[in-house]
Formats: C-alpha cells, structure tokens, sequence
DNA sequence: ATGGCGACAGGATGTCGA
C-alpha cells in the first residue's frame, strides 16, 4: 500500500499547477491531504473519482482556511471526522479512515507562529492529541498518522537550528513533545529509512528558500511501531511543485 | 529582530502560514 501525505497549500491552488497529473503519475492508494482551504463544493471532484478515488473532506468552520482530506482507492470500513473537540474540529485537522489492515489518519496540526495565543493552543492541542491518539490505539492498533505536524524534531530536520532555537516549529518544547510522541510507540518512517541530512518538507516561499534547499522537515508518516517489519519505503518527493511544502511517501505491506 | 512570498476572502487590504 502506497500512502502519501502532502499538505497542498490550497487545493485549488495546487490543481491549477497540476495536481491531478501528478496523483494520476504517482498513483498512491491513499492520499492524506492537509491545508486544502477549501470545500468539495468549491473543487470540481469528478476529477479525483475519475483516477478512481473515494474522497473525504473535513473543511474548517472558516472559509479558505486549514481543513484535510483523505482519497482512497479502496472504500473504507469506516470514516471519522475529528476527535470531538469542538475548537479543534471547526479548524478541520483530523480526519480518519480505518480500513481491512489499518487505519489512517490525515492530521494538521496548528502553526504556532502567528502570535502567543497560537503557541499556547498549538501546545494544549499537542497535549490533547496524544491523548486522543492513547484512547484510538486501543480501537484501533495499526495507526498510521499522515500529516503536517508543524514541528521539526531534530537539528537534522531543519536547515538553520541555531538561529531557528526560538522559533515556533523548533522550540524545545515541541521538540520535546515529539520526542515523547515517538517514544510512546511510532516510527517516523522516513527518518527510519534515511539516516542523512538535508531532506525537508516545506521552505518558505520567501528568499529563493527552496532552490537553496533551506528548509523543515515537518511532514511526517508515523507508522505504530509494531508494524516496523511492514515498512518498505519511504521517500520524500521535493520535485513536486504545487505547494510550499512537499509530498512524503511511505509504502507499507 | 525584521522582511522576504503566496493563498484566500472579499472586493482594499487583512489574515494566516513556519
């Protein structure tokens, strides 16, 4: 099973550079969107259900803003919307499809970065989603959580660490979060596969950023940690261009 | 420390993102 997630910027925004060719040529099984700032009205979906997807949406309360969605080949047994937190579930960040072997989460976590209040709900969410994330694994123990987890973990996830120490994204404490989250049983399937540095998911569209390759590794395929043995591949695809960030590929049996 | 770019709502600029 092929699982990409990929946080578009803008679904439509992303169609117009041609986002559809690109599903079609990558041809994933399952497609965990982020940031789609829009609703399946707003978006022409015969195109999706042309490439044979089933498609689900889970837009925020406020226009153009935030919301995630998960295409899928094959029908899920099951789609949940949310985690039942009304302030998180307006922002439309988690949605879920459990399926015969596992479950699949499309996750955006918030950004911190646009002022203290932010920060202060990013880290109560942080809180609040590990223990969401407790309770589901015991339903349901084949988890794999696809998305933008707005934080890179390591000095080796992000391209300035010094000068970004006091950054929202790379503060200690949501490093330290992510650290936590890993340790209570995920494998972050990409960096389990490569060892080096330099690989990143997003750049700011500011300063020629991502032709230098100055960027954040903050997109991530977390795959529990029993199904260690089932992970085949993972790969980043930083070629892909419909977004300031980039797809993350992970292929699990 | 700040700005830098871009998507989007709404119909000029403001908000948000990392």
């Amino acid at each position: 099973m092929k699982v990409i997630t990929y946080n578009v910027n803008g679904i439509r925004a992303a169609m117009s550079k041609g986002l559809i060719d690109w599903i079609r040529s990558e041809d994933p099984d399952v497609l965990c969107l982020q940031e789609i700032k829009a609703s399946p009205d707003q978006v022409g979906v015969f195109e999706f259900e042309e490439l044979g997807y089933h498609h689900y949406w889970y837009p925020a309360q406020k226009k153009g803003y935030s919301g995630v969605a998960i295409f899928s080949k094959q029908e899920p047994k099951k789609v949940t919307y949310g985690c039942g937190i009304k302030a998180y579930d307006d922002e439309g960040r988690i949605l879920t499809a459990e399926f015969d072997n596992y479950t699949v989460m499309s996750v955006y976590h918030p950004s911190g970065s646009s002022g203290e209040d932010r920060q202060a709900f990013k880290m109560k969410w942080l809180s609040d989603y590990q223990t969401y994330i407790e309770k589901l694994r015991q339903q349901q123990p084949n988890l794999i959580l696809c998305g933008d987890f707005n934080i890179c973990h390591r000095a080796i996830d992000i391209h300035n660490p010094k000068s970004n120490a006091n950054t929202s994204g790379f503060l200690p404490e949501e490093r330290e979060w992510m650290e936590g989250f890993v340790n209570s049983g995920f494998i972050d399937s990409f960096r389990h596969l490569n060892k080096e540095p330099h690989h990143y998911s997003w750049w700011s569209y500011r300063a020629g950023s991502r032709g230098k390759n100055l960027g954040w590794r903050i997109d991530y395929n977390m795959v529990a940690h029993h199904l260690e043995n089932k992970i085949k591949n993972a790969c980043i695809l930083p070629q892909a261009m419909h977004s300031d960030h980039c797809p993350v590929v992970l292929e699990i049996e």
